[in-house]
RNA sequence: UGCCCAGUAGCUCAAUCGGCAGAGCGUCCGGCUCUGGACCGGGAGGCUGGUGGUUCGAAUCCACCCUGGGCAACCA
């Protein structure tokens, strides 16, 4: 079991943990914070799931100190067609290889049925709910598109004793697939098209892989996801954005199930982006169809974004969780570089993975004044220096070697560093070699080199102190033992696979597998089992589960070391960073362009009543066009505004007021359900316009007023907001700031003039909000700039 | 031509109540080195999608616009 790091808890901060906090701090839920994995048991899961998972049961790691804290693993299953017990084991294995353990909260929501089903009842029962008879296609036809409004089912209005008794006699059998459907009875002219009487219900005859023929109506995931998570007292359900438009059906279906006083503290769903990375693909259709065409070798193909392939490829599941806690939780769809994965595989291997010598593509070279038959026992390190771990092997040396094809060039560019024609380099852990001659086939292919080691380098060192500059790793011909090597690349050759017309397996990358007949030093076969090594200069390996054998070795590339001489297409060099950088901006100026092109004015968005209203408010009150063409636009606000001038006759600093603040916080609600009235914003606006208290005063007096309505003069009196506006109160104040500051106050003469602001923070602070900006503004500038 | 979501460094993300625009990866330069790895030090890279507004002060609040994505399954 892993021990999650402070590092993960106390930095890897997102948007989910600032809610957890509120909850936690408001007691929405007590002490308690419930999250939940849910897949639904119809494929294998991928990299994508795991940063879910690592979401999910990281939360209930990170809170653990601090909460009462659980996270079930529940799968989704209400759909018999297509899920089955092999997707349920292959799960439970992948969350438990990602080193996470559900206790024993193991859920499934097939095993709730007969409480969706109660609920159904009540929701009927309630004339929330009703048994539609439409066919499907009529269904979708009266459903109206995402441009017009739905038309009520004609069976929309049946007697709750009707529908009571056709949902008792759908779930009877009585009907074959498709005749009825349970309906939420919500709003078929709703502009969210998810709001148009949903689906709760359908009729399915199908064997269900855990309940058999129990059942023949099944739910649908909007009526049965958040009953599953109240049933279970879930406090955070988190899912992907796609969602985002369901989250209204939940709310839906909580507040019509749930009773009252169960409401506070009833599941809430929050959203946030999946996981894309590039050069793969995670969609499940999409693994599906390469496993089932034979393009991959099964689910568990180490080139696959899937966890039984990562599992089998040999990466480490820290470096998975350490990836998914890099790549953070927000709700921007991105998508990740394939080099940030490879690098938390690297950080993870770097300090686990003992050093060995593996040559993938091997050239022979003979050393003519070594003599022949000889073996001799160099010692190598198994770690580096920087590692600090003291192990070290035998490695034998003999006359005949092999070396990698690619660190021999016969007309070596300028910054080659390796093996040419009379150069010396160092043979790791050996001597130092000079190459002498090229031997070559008849097709002109280099089949051997031949050179002289110096004998008195053996130790790594020359005598008169030389160093070549590079270094190889080798191989003896005789003692190295032959094995299979498996480098993987990326399973595409594009970003992103899934973009574009053309299908996606035609950019498949035909490389991905490269197998190679490589040799190895014999070290190799003292290692533990399913032991992480590091071929030098190579990368990191470890044996095929499946298929390695002692008799057989056959080795995975997990990932390959970082290489900054090598060619590689999708390194990013400085021009080709100056090339993004370019079209970036090339971009922003078109955009820009375009949006300037696109500017409506906002009165020409507004109905003849409403440009009426307008008018009077420009014209008449002298409003100007934008902030008069807002409240004209929405005539709640406009009716409050209007009554608010009753108050406080000062039409133009009210709408300033009205559309600025006050809109800002309403958020989702209308002005009607606000606890205060129109009066009380003009008072407040009548206090800051008679300088009675600061803008930000005033800020601080409508949040109160959000909360708990009230009479702004009551709440200016009651916390103090009174405008100070007095120098020598003020100036006190700046003295006191800035002798707490001394380092900003430097900065600040050293020319870091926006420090200002800063300042002027802590003053507003240290009064609460209070000292009369302009005021403070300038004596702080005047006090600041006196050496 | 509806509703919802999102645009901050090349990439992934931060930025407490509106108050100093930062970090990791990548990149470049230097150091160290028996891995062209790792490590250490330093640099470059930003009109916070755009325009206007509110404010002493806007990445953050308001309006309009631009770009990308999602939603019209008896899938989840």
């Amino acid at each position: 079991m892993f021990v999650p790091t402070n590092v993960a808890s106390t930095d890897r901060n997102n948007f989910v943990y600032d809610i957890i906090d509120e909850d936690l701090a408001e007691g929405t839920y007590g002490d308690r914070v419930a999250t939940r994995f849910p897949p639904e048991p119809n494929g294998y899961l991928h990299i994508g799931h795991a940063k879910s998972i690592v979401l999910n049961f990281g939360i209930k790691h990170d809170y653990a100190d601090r909460a009462d804290t659980q996270c079930h693993l529940r799968f989704d299953d209400t759909n018999p067609d297509t899920e089955n017990p092999e997707y349920v084991d292959s799960i439970k294995e992948s969350v438990r290889w990602l080193g996470y353990d559900w206790e024993d909260h193991l859920y499934f929501a097939s095993d709730y049925f007969e409480q969706f089903y109660e609920y159904a009842l009540k929701l009927i029962r309630q004339g929330d709910a009703y048994v539609d008879s439409l066919p499907e296609e009529k269904i979708r036809e009266y459903r109206g598109t995402v441009t017009e409004p739905g038309t009520p089912s004609p069976y929309r209005d049946r007697s709750v004793e009707d529908n009571l008794d056709l949902f008792r006699r759908m779930r009877a059998g009585e009907f074959a697939d498709g005749e009825h459907v349970l309906r939420a009875k919500i709003d078929m002219s709703s502009p969210h098209m998810i709001l148009r009487d949903p689906l709760l219900y359908r009729i399915k005859h199908a064997d269900h892989y855990r309940q058999g023929d129990e059942w023949c109506i099944y739910p649908m995931y909007d009526y049965a996801h958040p009953l599953e998570d109240a049933i279970e007292g879930i406090t955070h359900s988190l899912c992907t954005l796609e969602f985002d438009n369901n989250r209204r059906v939940y709310d839906w279906v909580l507040e019509h199930c749930l009773d009252e006083d169960e409401l506070p503290s009833r599941p809430r769903q929050y959203e946030f982006s999946r996981l894309n990375l590039g050069y793969t693909i995670m969609s499940k259709r999409k693994l599906r169809h390469l496993v089932d065409e034979g393009y991959v070798d099964g689910w568990d193909d180490p080139r696959l974004p899937t966890l039984a392939g990562l599992e089998r490829r040999g990466v480490p599941p820290s470096a998975v969780r350490s990836f998914c806690r890099e790549v953070g939780v927000t709700r921007s769809e991105s998508r990740v570089e394939m080099r940030q994965f490879e690098h938390a595989l690297r950080e993870d291997l770097n300090p686990t993975s003992r050093r060995l010598m593996a040559v993938l593509d091997p050239l022979k070279v003979v050393a003519t004044n070594v003599e022949e038959g000889t073996v001799e026992q160099l010692e190598g390190d198994y770690w580096p220096r920087d590692i600090e771990k003291d192990e070290t092997r035998e490695i034998p040396f003999t006359r005949t070697f092999y070396i990698e094809r690619s660190d021999f060039r016969e007309d070596p560019p300028d910054d080659f560093i390796r093996l040419a024609p009379g150069r010396e380099v160092r043979l790791r852990h050996g001597y130092f070699f000079t190459c002498e001659d090229v031997v070559e086939n008849d097709d002109g292919e280099i089949v051997e080199l031949r050179g002289r080691i110096d004998p008195e380098t053996r130790d790594g060192t020359a005598p008169d102190g030389r160093s070549p500059e590079g270094t190889l790793h080798w191989v003896s011909a005789s003692e190295g033992r032959p094995i299979q090597a498996r480098v993987y690349d990326r399973l595409f050759d594009v970003p992103a696979p899934d973009d574009g017309d053309a299908p996606f397996t035609d950019h498949l990358n035909p490389d991905s597998l490269v197998v190679k007949h490589a040799v190895a030093e014999p070290a190799l076969a003292d290692q533990p089992e399913q032991a992480r090594v590091q071929f030098e200069r190579q990368g990191y390996f470890w044996p095929d589960p499946e298929e390695s054998s002692p008799e057989a070795p056959v080795y995975n590339q997990i990932v390959s070391l970082r290489d900054t001489w090598d060619e590689d297409e999708t390194r990013l060099t400085p021009e080709e960073l100056e090339r993004r950088r370019k079209e970036k901006q090339r971009q922003k100026e078109a955009q820009r362009k375009r949006s300037q092109e696109g500017k409506t004015d906002p009165v020409e968005l507004l109905s003849d009543a409403q440009r009426e209203r307008f008018a009077r408010y420009h014209e008449e009150l002298g409003l100007d066009r934008e902030d008069a063409a807002t409240l004209a636009g929405d005539n709640d606000l406009a009716d409050f505004f209007d009554a608010a001038q009753q108050t406080y006759d000062a039409p133009q600093p009210l709408a300033n007021w009205i559309v600025n603040e006050l809109l800002g916080k309403l958020e989702e609600r209308s002005v009607g359900a606000l606890p205060f009235g129109p009066a009380a914003v003009g008072e407040l606006v009548r206090l800051i316009e008679t300088d009675a208290i600061t803008n930000r005063g005033a800020d601080t007096v409508l949040n109160e007023m959000m909360d708990g309505g009230g009479d702004p003069q009551a709440i200016v009196d009651q916390r103090n907001l009174r405008q100070v506006d007095d120098t020598e109160t003020l100036a006190d104040v700046i003295e006191e700031v800035i002798q707490e500051h001394p380092d900003e106050v430097a900065r600040y003469r050293d020319g870091k003039k926006n420090l200002i602001g800063f300042f002027m923070g802590q003053v507003m602070q240290a009064t609460n909000g209070s000292a009369k900006p302009e005021l403070a503004r300038e004596l702080l500038q005047k006090r600041l700039s006196d050496a």
